[in-house]
DNA sequence: TTGTACGCGTTATCAT
DNA sequence: ATGATAACGCGTACAA
């Protein structure tokens, strides 16, 4: 492949000289540059961005790293992401965690190695030393939808609480008594902010919430099946099941199609986390909106700053409740095309 | 951040004893190795992957250019490409062509100047004459999913015209006769395949294709959305709805339901590619499954083995019909719960 | 305006 | 077994 050296050669100039046009630093003839870029066109010539990293110390690369790949809330972050780099002129490398932290750190520390300008990173459960080494040695990073406590880091990430909350009363107010939650891992923030949210609200309409009400998951499809199980075969089966995330709410869909139940005469459900495809189903569900566009955009942003050493300063952005037919919700509710717009409630 | 050098002082050795340590080259003392080993934890040393590949002319990066991230087909893609790549030693990088050769163009040459040891490529229309050069530059490539004609690219595709030849054979089973076909973009050698297939799985049955009948979609589900009402304004409207991809299913989904028909009785839905969430659809959707997976892992397996310089030939996988009940199956069909299993039929 | 020469961090060759 | 050093391709300080 041919180098600058080349092109020199050929268009009878130094390397400085070809380096400068294609950097169109100052001071170059029009000649000379005309010759130059003919003689890169002739060599079919492209830059190397690898010897040009070295040289620079800047690779113009954002890592990503993300939960989970084949949730659609993590694919269309990645989307985001991407295009608001590509705006600004980086490109991004994604590393799928697949919620595992062994994995999550494997792509960090690729990452680094790689020499990435700055990293995005959606953790995986508790803070690992390799990503407190990453914080002390100051490269530039941004937390992205979830955060850790204890770590000096700005975070991008949207509230849920107002939203849960606003959920539990629209379902009080449907008549419902008796709601069970699944809830995410406790190790993660957006688990915990979410399960304590849940209860916060419940006590907040005077709802009890039994013990066998509050079922663990992990944000995958299986344990919401499971936990669905459990809440089912109760005593005293909840009326309204609240999954955590899309991927549990997948899993009770699941379980509750299984058992020959209909949704939401036999049960209700409802879900944090909105599909573009919860209105396709019968009926649509209920669900919570992030503004999940927004925070991969706003994300890139921050971090763009942060590498440009400019102060910076967490961002937390407000969900809402879209309200659809899936808990009893009366006939026409979210029903037209741009059912969100109409039927939704801010948060 | 602390270099070879730094580590080599501080062990007290040259940067070339370190750089053996550091990969494992024979013949080192272990009491160095040791010590070389203390000093780079000491220093929070990691290894300059830039540097490296500039040396070793190697990446050690694969680059993935993918039609439209947001189509759950790519992203599964995605996932097994990186998967695999991640078990052969390989980071990948990806770009989201948003189904735009101008899209596409970007990345690849994004992706050239960061010297990517191979390319994965999902061509997005024609060829166009940056894709033209790094054929003729000989860069490792390897076509998935698409393929491009006049090229000589190995190619990792589905096949998709047996699974077609089935899908209507099924439906002429049930008694349908009015079926129209939603078609991909015919610059995508997918798109025409699939078209074809249909037509000659319509006249091997001897099924009349009226010319309406015939929509022309870009796989975007605005086009499958717009293409279904042109189909069901139609004097003589279709019995059975087949869309090209599951995007334009989802806006078929969309119209159908928009104007409150119901599936099967009022029009009967099928399409190509399967979704996780088909099963949780009333009624779940009849589809053609690609066997996605096995896609990825043998596109990379394949580049490799071009990166390698070992010859490779192209794949070409069977897709396989899965049956469900949106086009008026009798009740039971495919609604266990590994309904894929015993619902389906080879293709 | 243009050219010469150095150095970025690493690996590999050639000595020792 | 270990060390000195050249080279990878580029950008830039400095000289001309």
């Amino acid at each position: 492949m041919a180098s600058v050296k080349d092109v020199a050669r050929r268009a009878g100039v130094s390397v400085a000289t070809v380096s400068r046009v294609l950097n169109d630093s100052a001071s170059v003839t029009a000649a000379t540059r005309a010759r130059v870029l003919e003689a890169v066109a002739e060599l079919g010539y492209r830059r190397n961005a690898v010897a040009r990293s070295l040289r620079t110390d800047a690779t113009r690369t954002l890592g990503l790293v993300i939960g989970d790949i084949l949730n659609p809330f993590f694919t269309e972050l990645a989307r985001a992401v991407e295009d608001e780099a590509r705006a600004l002129g980086y490109s991004v490398v994604i590393g799928n965690a697949d919620e595992r932290p062994d994995r999550q750190d494997h792509y960090v520390r690729t990452l680094l190695e790689q020499r990435v300008d700055g990293l995005l990173l959606c953790p995986t459960a508790e803070i690992t030393p390799l990503v407190r080494d990453t914080v002390r040695d100051g490269l530039p990073l941004v937390f992205l939808d979830r955060t850790l406590p204890g770590l000096d880091v700005p975070t991008v990430r949207a509230e849920g609480a107002a939203a849960i909350a606003a959920l539990v009363r629209h379902l009080r107010d449907l008549g419902h008594r008796r709601i069970a939650f699944i809830s995410g891992p406790a190790l993660l923030s957006t688990g915990r902010e979410r399960t304590e949210a849940f209860a916060a609200a419940m006590e907040a309409c005077g709802l009890p919430v039994p013990g066998g009400h509050l079922e663990a998951g992990d944000f995958q499809a299986a344990s919401g099946r499971s936990a669905t199980a459990r809440l089912l075969d109760l005593p005293e089966a909840p009326e309204v099941i609240v999954a955590g995330d899309n991927l549990m709410a997948l899993g009770a869909l699941d379980e509750i199609r299984a058992r020959g139940l209909r949704i939401p005469r036999d049960v209700a459900l409802a879900c944090y986390d909105d599909l573009p495809w919860f209105t396709h189903l019968d009926p649509p569900v209920t669900a919570i909106a992030q503004p999940v566009q927004e925070l991969g955009r706003r994300a890139v942003r921050v971090l763009a700053e942060r590498i440009e050493d400019r102060p910076v300063e967490s961002v937390v952005l407000p969900s809402r409740l879209v309200v659809r037919r899936s808990c009893g919700e009366p006939a026409g509710t979210g029903e037209r095309d741009a059912g969100e717009r109409e039927g939704s409630v801010r948060a």
